[in-house]
RNA sequence: GGUCCUGUGGCCGAGUGGCUAGGCAGAGCUCUGCAAAAGCUUCUACAGCGGUUCGAAUCCGCUCGGGACCUCCA
């Protein structure tokens, strides 16, 4: 038996995973900003934490997901026009905030739905909870380690990093970044710095009289700064110290070492026991980014509509393309290689579905073939073994891939059905639902045929069969093309029965 | 410029000292009236150079290439 581990973004290494409570985990996923519609790259580190909540649920945990929604405003860079890019494209939108939010958190739910991913225990918005993130920075002032400026708090990472680090909480413990080169290789910023430090970060912002976004706060009115969401929900909602942190390997640093300097100066401990990051998607090598113009939007994804793609691609083709690659390697996207996925995921889902139809004996014999029988254990018991290790579903996939043959070949008669032993075929009925479905999430994405239409093609089966037995293939090939043409595709099975699929 | 990661066959992508990844594509064969599907077989690898070792894709060094972060970002 092996157990899992995790590699650990925090100590940079692998770690067995250890629950702080027996048995209950908490874990926090930074969750989309909803200033804009989701793309490819929202797609990884949602699917990716998805096969994380539903594995650990799997071994028995039971599992708190918290994952937020951002929909605050969050300032751009110091130096750039002070502005909230929730409230600019409100503007260029003519919508309200609110209404803008709310159109792309519907169409953020919509793609997680498309993928099959389970919905989080709870789905925080940064907006709900503006006092909690005040109160928040108020400890944060109190203790010294923020100050205010002009309507603006801001975060002394100088001190903190002082104090801090002799307790084994330096700034840039996650990231291994070293404060010292940090402090002189920031770039010189324009004007304006009401920081006293550049590496100062904002707690809180004062909210220009233009800013749509604004709140009450004891230092007037404004909006929180881009990191104190998180802080304040993941320690609402799990406590003080949680088991597993998650996100988006570019969320490192900056986001997540002020997370944890928030959280550390509030709370005495680093938040989280497990640093989780997933690697980024890449089109043509390059990261895909609003500021590289290359994003493809999930909506483009899906129905193709976008110029990098020559079609497009189903949610599961997708989750399929993720799960193939481990999460912590960076994967790139092609036209080539989702085809590749999409038909991949095809023969694996119909070598699947008729493994999982197949009627088994109820008689104990044993296999008639000790090599193969001994093969297929071997594969299916190290499955387990390769999603302990750091959730390899590459080579989860590929030992699944490795028995498609064997169920292929016992389907068309190459392998006697009694070449494997009943236990072993249930056993084997076991893992692929146990994997594709249960921590995979992959569903079927046949299209539905319904009882009419199955009728019509029984009878026009029937009818082609009869043809076939008279030799009149002028017939049953012109059935076989014109259901072709509509897009309905013909098979004939080996058992001379005939089976259909809806294009 | 600083910090870090990475370079596997036509494409995608596991693997971290000796043992096969896997998917897709290509080729041949089998089955089939034909087709589709499927099965079997098969080809093209570990960026380059040097070192450590009985043995390296795997460790070390150098060279070259790619990328990420340092700024909103999944």
């Amino acid at each position: 038996m092996s157990t899992l581990q995790f590699y650990n973004s925090l100590t940079r290494e692998k770690e067995a995973f250890k629950s702080i409570l027996p048995g209950k985990v908490g874990m926090y996923v930074c969750g989309p900003t909803v200033s804009g519609e989701s793309h490819l790259g929202h797609a990884r580190p949602f699917i990716t934490f998805d096969i994380v909540y539903r594995y650990l649920k799997h071994l028995g945990y039971q599992v708190r997901y918290v994952r937020n929604i951002t929909d605050a405003g969050h300032f751009e860079e110091e130096g750039r026009e002070s502005e909230d890019k929730i409230s600019k494209k409100a503007v260029l939108e003519k919508m309200e905030p609110m209404e803008l939010v709310q159109k792309y958190t519907n169409l953020f739910h919509w793609a997680m739905r498309a993928f099959n991913n389970l919905e989080p225990s709870i789905e925080p918005t940064a907006t709900g909870h503006i006092v909690e993130q005040i109160v928040m920075i108020e400890k944060i002032i109190q203790d010294g380690y923020a100050y205010v400026v002009n309507g603006s708090v801001y975060f002394d990472v100088e001190k903190y990093h002082k104090d801090f680090g002799a307790k084994g909480m330096q700034y840039g413990i996650l990231s291994g970044r070293v404060l010292e080169e940090q402090l002189e290789t920031t770039r010189e910023l324009e004007s304006q710095d009401e920081k006293r430090n550049k590496i100062d970060f904002a707690l809180w912002k004062n909210a220009a009289p233009e800013h749509i976004m604004r709140w009450q706060s004891p230092w007037g009115i404004g909006f929180p700064g881009w990191h104190i969401e998180c802080s304040a929900m993941s320690t609402k909602y799990l406590g003080e110290e949680f088991d597993i942190h998650g996100g988006g390997m570019d969320l490192q640093f900056p986001h997540h070492e002020c997370e944890i300097a928030q959280s550390a100066v509030c709370n005495h401990k680093i938040p989280a026991k497990y640093w989780l990051h997933n690697n980024m998607i890449t089109i043509n090598g390059k990261k895909m980014g609003k500021s590289y113009n290359n994003v493809i939007k999930l909506s483009e994804l899906f129905s193709g509509t976008h110029e990098i793609l020559t079609q497009g691609y189903s949610p599961m083709t997708v989750r399929f393309f993720i799960l193939q690659t481990h999460y912590r390697s960076t994967l790139d996207f092609s036209n080539e290689a989702l085809q590749a996925s999409e038909k991949g995921l095809k023969r694996m889902w119909e070598a699947f579905s008729y493994l999982r139809k197949m009627s088994l004996s109820q008689t104990d014999a044993d296999a008639s073939n000790i090599e193969l029988e001994n093969k297929v254990i071997g594969i299916l018991n190290g499955l387990e073994e390769d999603m302990n290790d750091d959730l390899n579903t590459a080579k989860v996939m590929a030992g699944l891939f490795e028995l498609v043959p064997v169920i292929n070949s016992i389907k068309d008669g190459k392998i006697d059905r009694n070449a494997l032993s009943s236990k072993t075929l249930a056993l084997m009925q076991g893992q692929f639902t146990t994997y594709l479905v249960d921590i995979f999430g992959l569903t079927d994405e046949s299209k539905q045929d319904d009882d009419k239409l199955t009728a019509v093609l029984q009878l026009i089966g029937e009818i082609r069969k009869d043809a076939r037995s008279r030799k009149d293939f002028a017939t049953s090939d012109k059935i076989r093309n014109q259901l072709l043409a509509a897009g309905i595709q013909l098979k004939d099975e080996k058992d001379g029965g005939m089976s259909w699929e809806l294009l």
